[in-house]
DNA sequence: TCAGTAAATGCAACTGAGTTGCAAATCCAT
DNA sequence: ATGGATTTGCAACTCAGTTGCATTTACTGA
């Protein structure tokens, strides 16, 4: 397991080592995608830390900045790294809205709102909406074909 | 009241014109800024429809095109008119880290990102985040000045 | 004008993500 | 090792939003 990583971080940052803090953000390191509370907790099995202790290591961890909150979907909230954003901006999240998946998209750039009348923009967040691959594929290529189906 | 402007729009979206929603409409109608099923419910006063009615009329409304949920704040749904907004991108919304406002900014706008990959991007949404002119005056003039409390 | 019917409403009970208070456990500096 | 601050787990809670169902209301067309 990638624990080193996390104790690393956790080491960078100025937390205390602790069990779950190191698994949780083990698990953040691991995820391929940004992940939910339930998530977590799944991933880390019979082990995991108590709910309330996941979402409070996540706030600790969202205070030093190494974990951002990526989105919020159906009422909840999605976490990831985030090593590799500006302080400024995150990649955007896009979401199909064919089969529902939503996906990091690390290559779009946007560029920043431009401040104006006294206000001073310190952070932008972009959500998109559209048609994934799969799903743009099988609208394009058959009549009534729902959803990434198509070949798998 | 402006209830006729209410009842011209259902009219148009070929919705019945039942007193809820003209009257939930209405609210939405004379809102200055996105407001929540709370803030529409009290808006109303005593005659306001049930707190069920008003989620599932704005479930209508919105699928009719002419209200858009704004943004999520604190776990709530922010609704709002959708007619200054082409289909693609709504104006974004903005955030006082300090007083914790939010505001329409439909005098900014940003372009669409572009598709890559076989994505097809059918909407975009932009949340901004930073200090409000309140709020960045507070903090230039003073030392330890707090939210908009400044002057009145 | 007046049924008849589909749609809309209200109520009560529910759901589920996230929070709070507090006692027990754990980390870490000395 | 020891002690005090931090962290954790549990149970109970909060609150926006949902669901099922009985009742009411808006529209159609005779
Ligand atoms: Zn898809
Ligand atoms: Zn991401
Ligand atoms: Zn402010
Ligand atoms: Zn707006």
């Amino acid at each position: 397991m990638t624990t080193d990583k996390a104790e690393e971080l956790l080491a960078e940052v100025k937390l205390r080592r602790t069990r779950q803090r190191v698994d949780i953000l083990t698990a953040l390191i691991n995820a391929k995608a940004p992940v939910n509370q339930a998530q977590i907790m799944e991933s880390l099995g019979k082990s995991s830390p108590n709910k309330v202790t996941i979402y409070r290591v996540l706030e600790s961890l969202i205070e030093t900045g190494i974990v951002h909150q990526a989105y919020i979907q159906d009422r909840c909230a999605y976490y990831e790294l985030g090593h590799n954003c500006t302080a400024q901006q995150c990649h955007p999240h896009f979401t199909c809205i064919s089969c529902k998946e939503t996906r990091c998209m690390k290559d779009v750039e946007l560029p920043m709102a431009k401040s104006s009348d006294g206000f001073v923009i310190k952070h932008q967040q972009v959500r998109l909406e559209g048609l994934c691959p799969n799903c743009s594929q099988a609208v394009e290529g058959s009549t009534g074909n729902q959803a990434g189906t198509t070949n798998g």
